[in-house]
Parts: C-alpha cells; structure tokens; sequence
DNA sequence: AACAACGGGCTTTTT
DNA sequence: GCCCGTTGTT
C-alpha cells in the first residue's frame, strides 16, 4: 500500500473515506489531482470494478493525464474500463448509445461554436430580424444560457419573466430564434455543446429504464474541478449519484473563475445541503508556493466575501519578495520583463520552460513576443484559433460530417461551393427556401431536384447533382473503407488538396500542411486501432473530434520555452517563476467586471489562480499607457496590487517622482509610438501546427539544413530518430526511422526537423 | 463571381 | 490595431 504512504493525513482521509457523499476542498497546489487518482486506485485495488467508476474532469488534457496515472499503479487494461472524460465526451457517447430515444441519430453532428453561430445568424436573417439588435453572438449566450438552466424552447416562451426581459432590452422576438434554433438543430441531426448535457438530463429524465441503468452502472461517481459546473452539469450528476450516494467532488471555491459560461459556484457552496450526510475534507497544505507566494494569495482572497474558510500554509521557504515592476508602456513592459527572464535564466540557470507570463486577455501577448524575439529566447502562445478551427480543418471535417451525415446543413453550406464548383449564392437561398417550404432538408432538396422543384437551370443542376454523387459514393465507403484511406480519398477527390496546393502564397502552404497534418493524425488513430486488430472508420473518428482541442497535441520541441497564456488557460498548472503582466486597473480587473460584486470577485479568484501559479517567485507587472484599440490610453495600477500585504511586495522601476530621466523615457517613449513597429499580424496564418515560431535556438528548420543519411534528428511529434533515406537534390523529402513510431516519410519543409549530432 | 474598400467590434474559453 | 464580415465595384 506505498501509494498511502506518500499521502499527508487529510489526504489520505480522503482517498479512504470511499463510502458516501464527500466534498475535498483542495487548496491551490495542495496534491488535488493526486488525491484523485488515488482515490480511485484505492477503489480499485479494493475490489471495484472499474466499470463502475465514473470520473468527470473539466478538460480532456486532464482526464488523460489522471488516467496515465492511474494506469502506473493498477495497470493500463484495467484503467482503459473507468468513465472517465470531460462531462461533454463521456455523455456525448452516451447520447450515442441511446440517441433513437431522443429522436436522434446515433451518428448526430456536433455543432461547435461555430456552427451554432452560423445557424443563428442564418435565422435571424430568415425571420427578417435586424442583426445589430439581435447579435448572434448575444443570442447565443442567451440560448446558451438557457440550455445550461434546462430552458427548452417551450419553456423559454412559456416563461413571463424572461420574455418580459428580452422585451425590455428590446429583442421580443428572441424566443422564436430560440424556437426555430432548436428545431434546425433537430432536423439537422445536430447537437451543440450545450445539448450534449441537456438532452443528457432529458434522457435521464424521461427514461427510468436509461437512468435506473447508469445508477447501477456508475456505483461511484467522482467530479473534478466542481466549482466550474453548471446547473446541467450539477443536475446528471446528482442524478447518477442518486441510488448509492457515492459521491466525491473535488474542487477549490476559491479557484471558479468560468461564470461567465455559466458555471455556478452555488454547486459547491451547495453541497452539503444536498448531501446532509456528507464529510468534508480540507486539503490545505500547499506543496507548490513558497510562504511569500501562499501568503500574498491568501491576504488577496480573503477579502471575497463569498467563499469557504480554509488556511492554505505551506512548509516551504519563504523566498523572494513580490516584484512589482512599473512602466510607462506596454512595449517596455515587454522588453524590462524579457530582460527580467534573460537576466534569471542566467542567474539561477534556469531553463526556459520555467517561466510563464499571463495575462488578462490575448491581446496583450504582442509586446512579450516582440521582446523575447529580440533577446532570441523561444516561446510558446497558448490561445488564439486553435487546430480544429482553423477553416482548412473545419472544411475538410464538413466532408466527413456530410458524409456521415447528409442532415447536417452547416456543413453542407460550407462545402457546397468550397472548392469553388459554380454554386453561388443565388443557388444555395434558392436550395434553402425550397427546403424550407417544404420542410425538409436541403440535402433531400438537392439530391431529388424532381420532387423538389428550384427552378434552377440545367447548368446548375449537373453541378449540384456532381456534388450528391460525390457525397453518396463517400457515404458507401463509411463502413467498407478504412478512416484514413476514406479521409485521403475525400480529402483528394473533394478538390480541397488541390486548391490549397494550388495556393502557392504563404497562407495556402501553410493550409495545405494543416491538412496533411489533419490526414496523418487520422492515419494514426487508424494504425492505433489496427494494432489492436480492429478497424477504424472515418464515423469513429468523427464521433468526439468535435471535442477535441489543441491541449491534446503538445509536442516534443516546444517543452522548452517560455510560455505564454491568459490566466484563464493556465488554470492546473504551475511554474518556478511567474510574470503576472497587464496589472492595470481597466485591464485587471477588467473594465467590464467593475459592476457587481460578484463579477469584481470573480476577477480577484482569477488573480488568486494567476499567484498561486508560482512556485519559487511570482513577479507583478503594469504599464502607466498602454496601445488599446489603436489609442494610447493612460492607465492606474491594479487594486489588486494593493491587496496584497505590503511586506510581500518589493517595488521596482520608473519612479513616481517628476525627474529629468522621466522625461527623457517620455521622449523615448514618444519615438517609439510614431515609428512603425513591425507588424505580426499575419503571424497567426503564416505559423503551422506548432504555434510560434522557434527562437534563438541554434537548430534551424529541416528546410535549410544540410541534411544526410545518418544523422541523428529530433522531430516535434515523433521524438527522436535516425535518417535512412532523402530523396531529391537538394534533398526535399526523407525517410526517417523513429523508435517511437517506425520510418516516417517526411517533407522537410513542414517537418522542423532537427540535427542533434 | 471575384476582389477591393469600408466599417464595426472588440474579456476570459472549454466543450 | 486588427480581424471579420459586408458592401460596392468591375
């Protein structure tokens, strides 16, 4: 039992208290996810199945990581039975299974953001509504919310209150966008986000049978990062918990920081009235933060009024004193912080992945990426369009939904006409009110042009009878043809290669190798199931590709390097030194988050979650101005500043003080404004998979190496290997053999290979 | 139907 | 300042 051993007292009372409702409130770095995975190692080891174990986390990166874990103490095969995934993959798959009750088909689309949006704007267009009332952003929230709260359409309208509120802020038509919202998304066999846990909690509540199931199925029921739950989330999981009561959840009030997506901190401060047999365990030994860091982050929560009394302390040495660094614009803020982390890395030898800066917003990377670059040390961005969205990827995934699903009309408005095929607009609002007056979906309208009349010339109707034909013989393929060998034939035969290899501008290449990235990874989960002497089909890839996110491709080369996010992103993870950058008021606590209480305390959470990201030094940094949408605004430092107890903080910078050297800054300053800084605003298109170009580092790209056969390379995804072949003068391809993952064919001009030898 | 010019908008973000 | 979507032009 040496995993017992290595726990602290109220860690281990927690891993084996297993009977009955239990609440850990876990302190910042205090060993939550450890209490977890043993907690259900524990389980296991004590003779519960693990298919009886449900385990819901807050992203997909950390349910993989827990379930490595657990697989190192009770071996992988019995680790792969557990539940255990994001409250969104575990449902979305058992919506699957049971999607026939619902009216659904099991191979239901999922609409992201994206798709919602779009479909949104598209009936608001329909019901004549002017856009600028009713944004389809603010309708989607709305709806959002709704759905988060158990709303229904019906209900929304059914609802006084709420209609009387849509009325006040003058969208009274709101509730028939809603109405018809649902009812595409129905007829288009389609699902977002949201109705994975609503139509979760309508399954459970409509069919005893499904729900008497999966209470007796999930014995135990364990819930990560509950703070962040919203009522539909709160409301399966009491349900599933409902017959044994074996509930654990886990979870830090002091850490909420998503309201604005609806998750309630009411869950937590909740439970025990939901519960009243319930025990409650205080993890609040920090392993993380030095006492300076640990201190500072209690004297700033403590002033929220809402929350749980807990002391976080900690054993370990008190450190350095909190830098508080003042400049006079966001650009030399980049550059003091930059020569900050030069100056520590050579001080402490530290290495470049133990510095993060964060940040209140994305925009604020630009100035950090300008001086890091200058002073040739590598980052990383986290943030930004991530793989899935970019519109290549989406593209070619509208193939293989269509296919899947020829229901699904967002992705048939997206490729109807991409690549160009002379289907324009005038054709596809023709498709779309016929299918409309005859209620049914524009794909029936198009594939039987006799029994749906459009009116539309002969010209266009060969074309658009090309595009069904095209679609029903990938569709025939669905469960003959394996995922990767369909996806390249789609891939191929949809024109959508070409055209981007036909884009020679930087943005085109870089396009077509998002897509070849696209291909291989579907090659991989395709070999990864052969391996196990299964086939893989394009619609199991499909099946929660809609929920995948970028967190899940953290390659090899980036490891190293200074990392920089928003706050909200580096929840969960911790760092030897960190650089909370943008401490302005306005800025941090943003602007909008100064009108209640409630939203000013959610910003301090976020400022408590941002400290006790630090492990040996946290260092505060604001700018006096700052570029804001195109203008030098003046700013004040953050009242968060001040909360913190001042024997914490160690003031440093520009002095407040009138003097001559001010003055010269303000002219340096000036000059700076005027000249034109370079632009990186097609840095975002130009980049490929990894996100930021590589620093200083000596090792240059595969392009311009003088590559042969023998050498030793390094490669982002496949780790180490050896080159066997090249092919071309100068060498434009090479086998290469990786231990890892076998001979690889790569083109060096996407690969980023890199000579170790 | 393709491309340039214009204007509005703009926290945080995972699923 | 920059992105995105819409409008206007050929």
């Amino acid at each position: 039992m040496d995993y017992l051993s290595s726990l602290n007292p109220a860690q281990r009372e927690a891993v084996l208290h297993t009977e009955g409702p239990s609440m850990v409130i876990a302190g910042a770095g205090s060993g939550k996810t450890r209490v977890l995975t043993y907690r259900i190692a524990h389980l296991i080891k004590n003779g519960v199945d693990p298919f009886n174990i449900l385990a819901l986390t807050f992203t997909n990166k950390a349910a993989r990581e827990m379930k490595e874990r657990i697989a190192e103490i009770i071996g992988a095969s019995e680790a792969k039975n557990i539940s255990m995934g994001t409250f969104h993959s575990v449902f979305a798959r058992i919506l699957r299974h049971h999607s026939d009750k619902l009216g659904y088909p099991s191979n239901f689309t999922i609409y992201d953001t994206q798709d919602s949006r779009s479909l949104i704007k598209a009936i608001v267009k329909e019901l004549r509504l002017d856009d600028k009332t009713y944004k389809p952003n603010l309708i989607a929230g709305r709806i959002s919310s709704a759905k988060n709260n158990l709303i229904s359409a019906a209900a929304y309208e059914a609802n006084t209150d709420i209609v009387a509120e849509d009325r006040m802020s003058g969208k009274p038509r709101l509730f028939e966008v809603y109405r018809l919202y649902e009812k595409r998304c129905f007829m288009a066999g389609a699902m977002d986000f949201d109705d994975l846990l609503f139509k979760t909690n309508v399954l459970l509540r409509d069919h005893p049978d499904v729900l008497h199931y999966y209470q007796h199925k999930f014995r135990y029921v364990l819930v990560d990062e509950y703070q962040d739950t919203n009522y539909s989330q709160y409301l399966i999981v009491k349900k599933l918990a409902d017959v044994f009561q074996n509930i654990c959840v886990v979870g830090d009030d002091a850490q909420s920081i998503y309201s604005f997506r609806g998750a309630n901190i009411e869950n937590i401060l909740n439970f025990k009235n939901d519960y009243p047999e319930h025990r409650i365990f205080k993890l609040e030994q920090n392993y993380r933060s030095t006492k300076t860091i640990v201190n500072a982050a209690n004297s700033v929560i403590e002033k929220n009024k809402n929350q749980i009394k807990k002391t976080v302390w900690t054993d370990n040495t008190d450190g350095k004193k909190i830098k508080v660094i003042r400049s006079l614009t966001d650009n030399e803020e980049g550059k003091t912080i930059s020569n900050l982390i030069y100056e520590i890395k050579n001080l402490e030898q530290a290495a470049n992945g133990d510095f993060a800066i964060l940040y209140r917003t994305n925009a604020q990377s630009r100035s950090f990426e300008e001086s890091l670059r200058k002073l040739n040390l590598p980052y990383k961005i986290y943030g930004g369009l991530s793989f899935y969205q970019r519109k290549e990827i989406k593209d070619l995934l509208a193939y293989f939904r269509l296919t899947a699903n020829p229901s699904d009309e967002e992705a048939l408005k997206r490729v109807i006409n991409y690549p160009k095929r002379g289907l324009g607009k005038t054709t596809i609002e023709r498709i779309i009110v016929v299918a409309s007056q005859h209620e049914t979906s524009m794909w029936n309208v198009i594939s039987d042009p006799s029994k749906y009349p459009t009116g539309l010339n002969g010209g266009t109707l060969n074309k658009l009878n090309a595009f069904v034909t095209a679609i029903n013989s990938y569709a025939v393929q669905l469960e003959k043809t394996d995922a990767y060998v369909l996806a390249e034939t789609i891939a191929k035969s949809s024109g959508i290669l070409k055209a981007l290899y036909d884009d020679k501008s930087p943005e085109g290449v870089s396009r077509h190798e998002n897509i070849q990235a696209l291909l291989s990874g579907i090659k991989e989960f395709t070999e990864g199931a052969k391996a196990d002497n299964e086939t893989a089909f394009l619609s199991d890839f499909m099946v929660d590709v809609a929920l995948l996110t970028d967190a899940d491709q953290e390659s090899e080369e980036d490891k190293d390097k200074v990392t920089l996010m928003t706050i909200h992103a580096s929840k969960g993870l911790e760092f030897p030194y960190v650089f909370i950058v943008g401490m302005e008021e306005n800025l941090f606590p943003s602007q909008l988050a100064l009108n209640s209480r409630s939203e000013l305390e959610e910003e301090r959470r976020l400022f408590y979650v941002a400290l006790t990201r630090a492990e040996k030094q946290a260092t505060l940094s604001y700018a006096t101005s700052r570029f804001r949408w195109g203008n030098i605004v003046t700013s004040e430092p953050s009242r968060f500043i001040d909360e913190i107890d001042a024997d914490h903080l160690e003031f440093q910078g520009a002095s407040k003080s009138k003097s001559p050297g001010k003055s010269m800054n303000q002219l340096n300053m000036e000059r700076k404004i005027g000249s034109k800084q370079p632009l990186y605003s097609n840095r975002r298109k130009l980049t490929p998979v990894s996100k930021a170009p590589t620093g200083g580092k000596k090792g240059t790209t595969a392009q311009d190496l003088d590559l042969k056969v023998g050498y030793n390379v390094m490669h982002e995804r496949f780790g180490k290997g050896k080159v066997v072949g090249l092919e071309g003068n100068p060498p434009t391809k090479a086998t290469v053999f990786f231990p890892k993952a076998g001979n690889k064919q790569l083109l060096l001009k996407f690969a980023r290979l890199e000579i170790l030898d």
